[in-house]
DNA sequence: CAAGCAACCGACCAGACGGTCAGCCTCATT
DNA sequence: AATGAGGCTGACCGTCTGGTCGGTTGCTTG
């Protein structure tokens, strides 16, 4: 009455048919990854999945599931603060980074998730991941600017939305960024992360011994 | 012997097929999308889009080569030049937000395929879309730089990603900000690009009236 | 030993897929 | 009037899809 159908989490082989469609799903999508080919990277028949998963979608869900959950995980370990608001601040945007760099194909999965339009299979758990995150954040700024060292007169969401949306665009046009000239940060995150909050503390850090003078 | 095969751009029928096929391609994404499906939306028979195209590969190129060139032509306006560097960047920011908003459909074909590892089908033209708008920042920032408008010690490719960045992750992300409580600017991306660049220029500006001091 | 049950498989199904083909209609050229 | 070519179609093909079914293991429990 508690697993309802999907019973996994113990067998060796229902582990093997997750990786294979966390796999396949990631790189192709859910429609063009077929359950054939599934089973054939996973090492069993067909058949057997369904003995796991009552359909596709079943599995999608379970797949989504489990990379939303590891994911949440890896990156709350990058809102860990300690130190000055700056720190975490700096600590944040890089261990954020490591961690979308660090689980590629976890990123893909729930990002496209949260692209497509047409199929409302599970944003919500897509849009967990993102949540915890997104209000992490906001609170080490709004903290920053309760204790002064930041300036008080900015939209703590919209850092946060810069922030973070620095990072997944890295995340997302590396390849690209990669043989453009004037990048030279395509292969080095920490560089991109460093200059990106070096940049944003100019404009967030409170003038050092005298009262902010408002923005405009 | 110039036309190849895709000896489009003049019937009417064919503008219709290019439509459907954009529509249902950039929704539901390529393998997602049937031939027959098309063909209905489009209000002919399956087989006649066999009779302007050779495959559904065929199709899908000349979709995005025509969504690559009406989205490189948008974003064209957006980096069109005039005034002081702080206001061509104001400009850039706002309607290249604008733009993005303004075709999601196109956008959502284009990054696609810059999202996909699995088929490179159209990378490169993807990308080109891309390149002009980034470099064409770069060289704002340059030349900000070098009139002295700009701090010299910022990497322009960096603020020009970061910035580009920035409203591509806005317009992905905009429909799950919108729920989130303490965002408030996901309906008004006017605001969302003036808090932005505000935030850049506080550390983008040369000090009023006093040489730069260096980063760190 | 027998019963039972989860794990597992090969063979199969109806339907949808991308793609083909013979042929019809229209219309400009001769 | 005959011709031929392009726009267009319904019917069809082989293949693959998600999903089912009957049956065979092999381990556990009585």
């Amino acid at each position: 009455m508690e697993d309802e159908k999907t019973h996994c989490s113990d067998g060796e082989g229902c582990r093997r048919i997750l990786e294979a469609a966390e796999n396949l799903f990631a790189d192709k999508g859910f429609d063009a990854a077929s359950m054939n080919a599934i089973a054939a990277r996973a090492g069993i028949s067909k058949a057997n999945i369904y003995h796991y998963f009552p359909n596709k979608d079943a599995l999608y869900l379970a797949v989504l599931r489990a990379a939303s959950g590891n994911l949440r995980a890896l990156l709350a370990e990058a809102v860990a603060s300690h130190g000055s608001v700056t720190e975490v601040l700096r600590h944040f945007a890089k261990s954020h980074l490591e961690a979308l760099l660090e689980r590629p194909r976890l990123v893909r999965l729930v990002w496209r998730e949260v692209l497509e339009k047409g199929a409302p299979r599970a944003r919500e758990l897509a849009e967990q991941g993102f949540a915890g995150v997104f209000s992490a954040l906001v609170d080490i700024l709004v903290v920053g600017q309760e204790r002064g060292e930041l300036r008080p007169d900015f939209d703590p969401a919209l850092v946060a939305s810069l922030l973070i949306g620095a990072n997944v665009f890295f995340f997302q046009a590396r390849d690209i960024l990669r043989h453009y000239p004037p990048v030279h940060f395509a292969d080095d995150p920490a560089a991109y992360d460093e200059g990106l909050v070096d940049l944003l503390l100019r404009g967030l850090e409170a003038a050092h011994g005298g009262q902010p003078n408002p923005v405009r």
